[in-house]
DNA sequence: CATTGATGCCAACAAACGTTGACCAACAAG
DNA sequence: CTTGTTGGTCAACGTTTGTTGGCATCAATG
């Protein structure tokens, strides 16, 4: 025994998550994933049973928002993009999430639970109204995945290239109209 | 000869683009497209030669957008946002390529470039300066992907049941900040 | 009537996939 | 030394995929 299960278990899911994030759920396979960890593919399947919950294991995660309370109510739209974009770039889970949400209906239905029961708090706190706070949270989400497409995936050459900062600038006002202002 | 060729070859092009626009280019079968074309899949590869071709005729297709040199310059936000939710309804074409640009990298470059080329003059017209053009347009395109990606495909419900209206509200003004406005 | 060309179907291929079960090798405990 | 457990490999299964070639059918042309 070279290897404890917990060690091997932890390989296997750092590799699936690098390939679900690189090309999305129906294009990784289990033998690639097994041949990224060095592993034989049987492996894969006794650890996780099939690809559905390994897919399930690679895309758990949290957005980990801040509590906004404390957090200066004119600045909440730029202070949540630096968050998004952080975020992003240090846990594949999200690629992993928008890539497969695409084209497979688990994934989909965890990006919804996601933004719904993560994001919504946040709206509520700002807005107080739960039902108006469903929306304006969408919106967010709209602009924030919408970004993350772009940049991350299509790579439109010009969001791609913009700066960090300039990503704030840019989408700082229309986060924190969607969360704080009336509608016109 | 009970058909010409060129109507089956519309048949099946139609179903292809059904099929791509429901479920991606990796998850929809030659013999699926087949089978709702009431064909043999072999007819399929005769007339599309394989699937990536049959792939990039089902997915040419044009944003139409207008003429905005007519249009007056502080509706143009508006104006775009409603002629994007048309598009997105009447054509499937669009949904085809945003399910299959997110895992296939022809989709990908395809979905670039229709953009670069047709959203782009677009900002041209409004801004004058080429390279912060580039960037107007992307950022107009994060948003609206972004509203297409939750509301068509991951089916948000806060975004999906929002009527046509309440998003050209809400939009409209995003789109033109991006396209009109100075930066912050 | 015979030839030609196009429309369509059928059967099969090789490759790749998820998944399974039998077997092997190392270590720990008795 | 034996025995049981655990980490790991190998070979194969059944299915599905894109793709190919041959064969039937029919209309028009000579």
């Amino acid at each position: 025994m070279r290897r404890t299960s917990d060690e091997t278990k932890a390989i296997i899911l750092a590799a699936a998550r690098e390939r679900f994030a690189r090309e999305g759920y129906e294009r990784t396979t289990i033998r690639g994933i097994a041949a990224d960890a060095r592993i034989d593919a049987s492996m894969v399947m006794r650890y996780f049973g099939n690809k559905e919950r390994l897919f399930t294991a690679a895309s758990d995660f949290d957005l980990k928002l801040p509590a906004l309370a404390d957090l200066p109510r004119e600045q909440v739209g730029r202070l949540l993009v630096e968050h998004f974009l952080d975020r992003w770039e240090e846990d594949e889970a999200l690629m992993v999430l928008l890539r497969s949400g695409v084209t497979n209906d688990d994934a989909a239905e965890r990006m919804r639970s996601i933004f719904a029961r993560q994001l919504w708090p946040v709206a509520v706190e700002l807005d107080g109204d739960a039902s108006s706070a469903a929306r304006r949270a969408g919106l967010a989400a709209s602009q924030i995945l919408g970004l993350a497409l772009c940049r991350y995936i299509l790579r439109l050459p010009s969001i791609a290239e913009m700066s960090r900062d300039e990503v704030v600038e840019w989408l700082g006002p229309t986060l924190q109209r969607y969360l704080t202002e009336e509608a016109a």
